[in-house]
DNA sequence: TCCATATATTCGTATAGGCGAATGTGAGTA
DNA sequence: TACTCACATTCGCCTATACGAATATATGGA
C-alpha cells in the first residue's frame, strides 16, 4: 500500500481550479479554519452534490484537505508544496476582501454556527475550526 | 462613437483567462515589454491563429492592451483596475521565474531579436521594446 | 490597381467541465 | 440487521472553449 503523494498542480492548474466563482466561495468560507460540509450547504444555499464535486475539485488540485469526525467531513485550505503557488492563493485570498459577496458569506457562515437556529442546534453538526467555542 | 471602456474582470474570469499553458506563456514574453505578434509565433512554435485567438482572449480579459505599427501589431501587459487583480498578475507574473520553459522561452525571445537569422534581419520586424537597440 | 505580408476571424469538431437528478457509500444508532 | 444521516459519485445533458483549416482584413509597396 503507496502512501498517495500530494498532487503538484502546474501554474495552469492551479488557475483552472480557482476559474470557478463556486470554488472561490468554497475557499472565502475556508480562509479562517476548517469548515464541515454542512455549512457550505447552508451558507451558498446550493444542492449537497454540487458542493461536493466542487471540494473533489479543490481536493484533487491540491489547494483544500478533508478529515473525517464520525458522519461529518471536514475541508481546509491545504498550502501547495509550490511556495509561488502558496503565493498566488494568499493573494487570491486576500482579495476576497473587498468583495461583498464574499464577506456576505462569512458573514453567514458565523450565523450558521452562533444563532439560534445555527446547524450546532438543530443538527448537532461540529463548529468551525475557528469559531473559538 | 463611444469609447471602449476597459473590461473589469472578475475574480473568477481572470482565473480563467490565466488557465491556460499558452496563454501564461504569452504573459511570461511580455513581461519585460511590448512584443510584436510575429516573435510570439516564432518562440512558441505555434500556429498563427493560435497565438492571435489567445492574445484575444487576453485582450477582452482586460490583461493585455495592443497597439498597431504599420503592419505590426505590438501586445503589452495591461494592469487590471483593481488592485487585487494586479496583484494576481503580478505573483504570477513572478512564479514565472522558477519554471524552466517560460526562462527557455524568454531566452528563445532574445535569440529571435538578436542573432545573425533573427526575424528583425529576415523580415525587417520591430524589436521588442526592452530590447534596448 | 494588384499583390504580398502580418494579423484576425470564422467554421467545424472535439473535449473539459458545469449542472440537476438519481444513486452509492460510510458511520452512527436502534 | 435495518434504518437514518452526511456526504460522495455517477449519469445525461448542455455550454465554454481549444484546435486546425480555411478565409477575411488591413497595411504597404510595385
Amino acid at each position: 500500500m503507496t502512501i498517495a503523494a500530494k498532487n503538484v498542480p502546474s501554474l495552469d492548474q492551479l488557475f483552472r481550479a480557482l476559474a470557478d466563482r463556486t470554488r472561490l466561495r468554497l475557499l472565502n468560507l475556508m480562509s479562517e479554519g476548517e469548515v464541515c460540509v454542512c455549512y457550505f450547504v447552508q451558507v451558498l444555499d446550493a444542492p449537497q452534490p454540487k458542493i461536493s464535486r466542487h471540494l473533489a475539485y479543490l481536493r484533487k488540485a491540491g489547494i483544500v484537505a478533508a478529515r473525517r469526525e464520525g458522519k461529518w467531513m471536514h475541508y481546509r485550505l491545504d498550502w501547495p508544496m509550490d511556495s509561488h503557488a502558496t503565493n498566488i492563493l494568499k493573494t487570491t485570498i486576500a482579495a476576497f476582501k473587498k468583495d461583498k459577496e464574499f464577506q456576505h458569506d462569512l458573514q453567514r457562515l458565523n450565523r450558521a454556527c452562533c444563532g439560534s437556529q445555527s446547524l450546532v442546534n438543530t443538527l448537532g453538526a461540529p463548529l468551525p475550526s475557528f469559531s473559538g467555542y
